[in-house]
DNA sequence: GAATATTTTTAGTCTTGCCTAATTTTGTGG
DNA sequence: CCACAAAATTAGGCAAGACTAAAAATATTC
């Protein structure tokens, strides 16, 4: 009567929510830099014990989803790294959903998002990425994977890093204050909202702008210094 | 760094998704019918073992969601009651969400619902119900809990059996065939549809109808008798 | 290069949720 | 009430995914 039956697509297969949740976190240990992804790291990333890592990295390795050499430590086969892909696609994508559609704040939509990232089905990250109109960046500034498994470098500075006379894109916030989040609700910033910097202030570092090429507008240092955007 | 941490709001207990599951399918055997809810019926509705049924009700019984005495049958506690009609409520609401935004068909919700009616998040459900429009029924016609947990009765009947001259909405479909649903596209007819019923044709049963108050349509007796309404 | 510190791996357990097989309890027809 | 069938329960196990403690392998340091 209410069995879960997964009808896999070619090439994409079913992983349990453990084996995804490790797929994404070496995904981010290997992104970060070139350090040699351990058990250890691993631990400390999903907040576990290094002995239950070692279990779990013999079935990702019979399952091909990992290469593991000892002393050469953890490397996502291509497999491996398209699952974690669409893991990350999915989880920012529904972030997007919560915080535009649902009117979660920057700050809630990560833990609900870490369950929503596990919901299988084929069609699931192309419909929700084409209902949200394809958005490039998730509420706190990072790039959306593409359907194909390819994610846009992060570019993202703070507005007051940003060249006079340039427009730059809202991708994030630094800070998740509720008075910060609602001063920006009265300014109309949201993600992906245009904001001409128009001129640095050296007095004070305040920064005059211009909204979606609206009036000009000042806004402090702080301020300046706390929104994430994308030249 | 990914640790799940839930909030408990007041009276509001998490449950893992195998609980979750047993009481949604002990709520549904127990509105059916005033027959007895036994280990069997459990076991047949969830495609598992009377046995683990057993294992499974101790654990419910201790954490007081249902009454179990033996010869008499299980039964709901009012938490327990409580808990599952939020699941049934998620469920729905995410069916509703699935078909209207996502675009999916009335037959492939279910599948995809059976999963996200297992996210947990204080607000979700209300946020959802209000983004939604606050639907009164899902993709299938039954009616949707309310956040309080109450839920109307179910007064669906099909088309046909609509008397001359009143107005109905949709609330489900008894076809889920592709060829029946883009024939309902094309009528623009979907879930909270009004259609007022003309005339019927007794020569051939068909119907004539209004939509949305709209020029009349005649639509055969098979259409009318695949639509689900509530007067 | 030996001694020590750190990391990795193994060994042995635990809990959850399921299973099969055996046993007990309950229900029914005569 | 007795015999038999059906349903419920118990007993014993298994796989996944975690843990602790101990052993083995690597790295560091003098
Ligand atoms: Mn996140
Ligand atoms: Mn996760
Ligand atoms: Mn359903
Ligand atoms: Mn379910």
């Amino acid at each position: 009567m209410f069995p879960y039956i997964y009808i896999m697509s070619t090439g994409s297969h079913i992983h349990t929510l453990s084996e995804e949740n490790y797929l994404k976190v070496i995904y981010h240990l290997g992104k970060d830099a070139k350090v040699k992804i351990s058990p250890t790291a691993i631990a400390e990333a999903l907040n576990n014990n290094p002995a239950s890592v070692v279990d779990m990295l013999k079935k990702l390795v019979d399952k091909k989803l990992i290469l593991y050499e000892k002393t050469k430590g953890v490397k996502l086969t291509d497999k491996g790294k398209k699952s974690a892909l669409l893991i990350i696609r999915k989880h920012r994508l529904w972030e997007v959903f919560l915080l535009e559609k649902l009117e979660y704040s920057w700050d809630e939509v990560h833990e609900i998002a870490e369950q929503l990232e596990h919901i299988h089905n084929p069609q699931l990250a192309d419909r929700l990425d084409k209902f949200l109109g394809f958005p490039q960046y998730d509420p706190h500034g990072d790039p959306i994977p593409s359907a194909s498994g390819e994610m846009a470098d992060i570019y993202k500075t703070i507005l007051s890093e940003v060249t006079e006379g340039r427009t730059c894109q809202v991708v994030g916030v630094k800070d998740t204050s509720s008075s910060f989040l609602q001063y920006l609700k009265k300014l109309d910033i949201g993600i992906g909202t245009k904001i001409t910097l128009i001129e640095k202030i050296p007095f004070d570092n305040s920064v005059i702008v211009s909204v979606k090429n609206g009036p000009n507008t000042t806004v402090s240092k702080l301020f300046a210094d706390s929104l994430l955007v994308h030249e």
